[in-house]
DNA sequence: AACACTTGTGTTAATATCTTACATGGTAGA
DNA sequence: TCTACCATGTAAGATATTAACACAAGTGTT
């Protein structure tokens, strides 16, 4: 089948980085060349690869081999980091309304979203253009001074927005958090932002992992009992864990 | 110099994408194509680009084509669209605000732009990225509901954006353009925020590449007698240019 | 000054790769 | 059953790339 062999051929180069059309002419011997060149003609308009002389190589190879200094920041925990965008998004039911923040959680998360009919309100540009492929999902972005550092938008202006949009969940993530401090993150105005996302919303999930864990940024905008349920990894500290417990905060 | 046109070439990548190497061999007519080809080797090696049959396309653009349909990406950077933005970009002065859209065009004028200390307003999430990279310029996203097609936003709470905001300059580009209907787009909402650009900007610039002349589109935004100043192409028609002339309309 | 030697470049032919156009067979729907 | 369409194959032709050699200018050595 057409469609096995083109998804085949994706992964290959997926994992290989860089593959030539001869080369990909003996993992497939009983179709022609230039069947395999159509593949990967189909496979470049989706953006999955690019195609070079001789043969094609992956979209991922070409991120990872330029942005290595880059990737040393995002890269940092993100195993985990995809490990709890999965149970965030395995929350998410249809038709629901909600609100997802800027960040590299929030990024690993609107990657995990399944493309189903909810509308997702965010403030962060990457995470918007992420969400925009899904077909049956609607997006809007808040507007807003575009702070360069994690491409997010925050400013007062935000507020006008809220006050005609409703969503039910907010599902952020902060920088920092200790029980005495609570969440924190480092920019005034995406504080103030996520402030006003927490009275605008009926609940309140939090994504930490547990690198965030006995840090403090400058900003505080949530406090321990501001949300109704953490989503974090295996390394939380139990201690910890009770204490959300006590508040009947849902932590998993 | 060697160094100088190998630098400049990445440049040049690095604005347009992608290029094949006969574009090159008219950007540099004084050298032949194999030495070129020999460039394109050295900054291949260097891990700056990555050549593909015909020419080579920038790492930095290959990040982006994972977040946009690939072939519309690469289709929308013709020599006009990059000559009229550049004209567009050579009229901006530092300290001034102003407002771009989020069209091809647009991008294309984004990179343009000059690092320097200007405030530009945009509904285009990729051009609001595009920008984030200049140190020196500041940019505000409008917010709304995101276009999956352009990746702009536009919507109604757009209004509120505009009543505490203000820019001095817009500089917009339609999809269609005849004398009787004026500049038109395919999307209402997006009419509808141009509209009130052009309310709130002290000046219009239009830019309109030749290609679109004759095309209507289902929603005007704007007629001939709004616009200050028309960014066009060489191929424009004389008789159209005299109607602009005749209002006092700068082409250039 | 004469001499290798390096470096950047151009020219051409040989080679490799890609596209185009057309032919074939199988399959789903009319 | 027939038609239309899709995925595929084949081969000629177009295009792009490499390889090989040549040359000139600058550099250092004797």
């Amino acid at each position: 089948m057409k469609k096995d062999r083109i998804e085949e051929i994706a992964e290959l180069l997926d994992k290989r980085g860089k593959l030539t059309l001869n080369q990909l002419d003996t993992y497939f011997p009983d179709v022609s060349q230039m069947t395999l060149r159509r593949d990967l003609l189909q496979l470049e308009q989706a953006g999955r690869i690019i195609r070079v002389r001789g043969g094609a190589m992956s979209v991922k190879e070409v991120q990872k081999v330029s942005s290595e200094p880059y990737a040393k920041k995002t890269a940092m925990h993100t195993d985990e980091k995809i490990r709890i965008a999965q149970k965030a998004a395995s929350l998410i039911e249809e038709n629901c309304s909600l609100f997802i923040d800027g960040g590299t959680t929030a990024m690993c998360l609107a990657k995990e979203l399944p493309d189903i009919n909810i509308h997702v309100f965010t403030n962060g540009l990457a995470v918007a253009i992420e969400l925009a492929q899904k077909k049956n999902l609607n997006v809007t972005m808040l507007g807003g001074q575009v702070m360069k550092e994690n491409l997010s938008t925050a400013s007062p202006v935000a507020k006008s927005y809220f006050e005609n949009t409703n969503f039910e969940l907010a599902i952020i993530s902060a920088s920092a958090f200790t029980p005495e401090n609570g969440f924190s993150c480092g920019s005034m105005v995406e504080a103030d932002l996520l402030k006003m996302t927490r009275q605008k919303a009926k609940a309140m999930y939090m994504m930490l992992d547990s690198s965030k864990i006995g840090k403090i940024m400058p900003h505080t905008f949530a406090r321990l009992e501001d949300i109704d349920v953490l989503i974090t990894d295996d390394e939380f500290p139990a201690d910890l864990k009770e204490e959300f417990l006590q508040r009947d905060i849902v932590v998993m």
